[in-house]
DNA sequence: ATGAAAGCGCTAACAG
DNA sequence: CTGTTAGCGCTTTCAT
């Protein structure tokens, strides 16, 4: 083993005190005019003894740690690396690194590995919430708890509690998949949603859905039809969608499920089909597509630019960013 | 912002001193013959206050950090989630805490996080390193560099470093894949690779082959076929497969995109597949198949396992585990 | 059974 | 320009 490397082994190696070694080593060489000489000598010194400062001893007294901590409700699919790929994408370079963990969707987690973000200290926090039915009030008092002074940014899903949030479009694409049937021509239309709703769910079912009313779609021709907790229609379900020249669907693998159904119980002829999301085998996919890719990246980027932002200047801003779908991906 | 809950504060609220709370607070009560009365006094006002120790003080001075250091290469699709959800399922209840970098491929960012790791003093490190061809050598001094102390889990693949591994039963794969076909009667054998190979793809493939070998299957009715960087068979590729009734591949993504491509050019009437992990809609596969399903779960919670009782032991052990494939999904 | 004091490694007044 | 000193919050001898 060997010896640590500390501030006072370079101090005595370069014969100067510990405070100018600290000085230099953390880059304030300039604002407290120490000698060219100095800093050399010691830069040297620290290079060549391979010296790396002790994280703890100066999160300790700066109260800095450095830390960002990213709690996700659970980790479903490639979401969470996307996420995670955009975050770092903007911690990269910086000092910040990223604390992770999950939920496994449970509100006791959440609130447990919250609790345990604010004990480590961390500088910040990114959150991805549980989806949660809107008859529920979702429990907020462990964000209230000890927040005070933690930036908190929420991501993907609107809760009720004061934090930055960064969103999808979900409303505007809700909007979009519909005035896209109409321009095709589309008379009978389907949506699928999934049983339990989170605010982005609604908001897209609901852009849909007031778009094709507004356009003098009658109700009967629009069918809101709620998956099961595996993510395929129902029988019952099925029947209602019966010769739909459209479907709609808040995420894709949804979509290809319900595609694919109807298709096998010849429930449909032809059918249009619009989603968001990407899916690996959407070529499969036995009619004709328009899917919006999620932007992860830009998610994950965003918040995480958002959450330095709010730590660097100290503030308490309370903001709500809505990210632009990027470009469809079309299956003839 | 209401004041900080120290030792001390809860030392002069109890009127004992910070060394008796110290004690008491890190469950030592019974160690150092605490008196009854002091012990539920402090803990009582200890709770009252709600305090919470300061943990980097704390790793100040006892050299842990109780943080753990997940590398992952690249985050390809949900294997990185199931990966984390494994460890965390191992780390929920312990004071152990992940912290996570993923590093786009790049050797360079891989060299960086895990120096970055060392700084941070992470008591341990899991890391699923970047796929290489082994033409090249992979690069491992900056694993050897500080390595010194912090036992390391490599996961997922071989590199030649001193460590414990975690790995998939690879070769056994491919020889049950071989030994599947054999007893269904195929006679010509194709097997879809990766262009750039790492050590579990290369196991795979060779206890594919090997066993068709062993059974006495001519060597031009094994096919081995790279696949282009986005993992598609090539024009030139495809033609080689022509009629072949048994289709092994690396991973199930790669199956998927070959045995579909094979239909759709018409040069196989029927087809056995066989793969390895398991995709959202491989039930559109075109032929049936049979999908084993990679134990992500399992390799995260045993890497921290492993991680766990080298870093509590202090031994520096170097151990390969390899872990058995969970029941196969099979398609008609 | 309890307390005083030193120290983990670093930073930041406060002197020179 | 440089050094001395006093902590950050907690643990741990070493006394008592």
């Amino acid at each position: 083993m060997t010896k640590k490397i500390t501030i006072k082994t370079i101090s005595e190696a370069s014969g100067v005190s510990t405070s100018i070694v600290s000085r230099i080593l953390s880059g304030k060489a300039q604002q407290y005019r120490i000698a060219e000489k100095t800093t050399q000598k010691v830069m040297e010194i620290a290079k060549k003894l391979n010296y790396r400062p002790n994280y703890f001893a100066k999160s300790l007294n700066s109260a800095q740690t450095f830390n960002i901590g990213v709690i996700f409700a659970n980790s479903v699919g490639a979401f969470l690396g996307t996420i995670m790929e955009g975050v770092e994408s903007r911690l990269r370079g910086t000092d910040y690194q990223m604390v992770v963990a999950t939920c496994d969707n449970s509100p006791e987690l959440e609130r447990m590995e919250l609790d345990r973000m604010f004990y480590r200290q961390v500088d910040g926090i990114i959150i991805y919430p549980s989806a949660l039915t809107f008859d529920n009030n979702y429990p907020t008092e462990h964000f209230q708890q000890q927040k005070q002074n933690t930036p908190l940014v929420v991501i993907g899903r609107e809760i009720p509690i004061e934090a930055n949030f960064v969103l999808f479009s979900d409303y505007e694409a809700g909007v979009e998949a519909a005035e896209f049937f109409l321009k095709s021509g589309c008379r009978r239309f389907g949506a699928a949603n999934l049983p339990i709703k989170c605010s982005s769910d609604r908001d897209r079912i609901k852009g849909f859905t007031e778009t094709l009313e507004k356009a003098g779609i009658k109700k009967k021709n629009i069918i809101v039809s709620n998956a099961t907790a595996d993510g395929m229609p129902s029988e019952s379900e099925l029947k209602l969608l019966d010769s739909i020249d459209a479907l709609f669907a808040v995420n894709s693998s949804l979509l290809i499920n319900y595609a694919d159904t109807l298709k096998k119980n010849n429930l449909v002829s032809d059918l249009k089909c619009y989603a968001l999301g990407v899916e690996r085998f959407q070529h499969m996919l036995p009619f004709s597509g328009t899917f919006r890719p999620m932007p992860g990246r830009e998610m994950g980027w965003q918040a995480a630019e958002t959450l330095l932002h709010d730590i660097e200047s100290d503030k308490h801003n309370l903001s709500i960013k809505r990210l632009a779908w990027p470009e469809a991906i079309t299956i003839a």
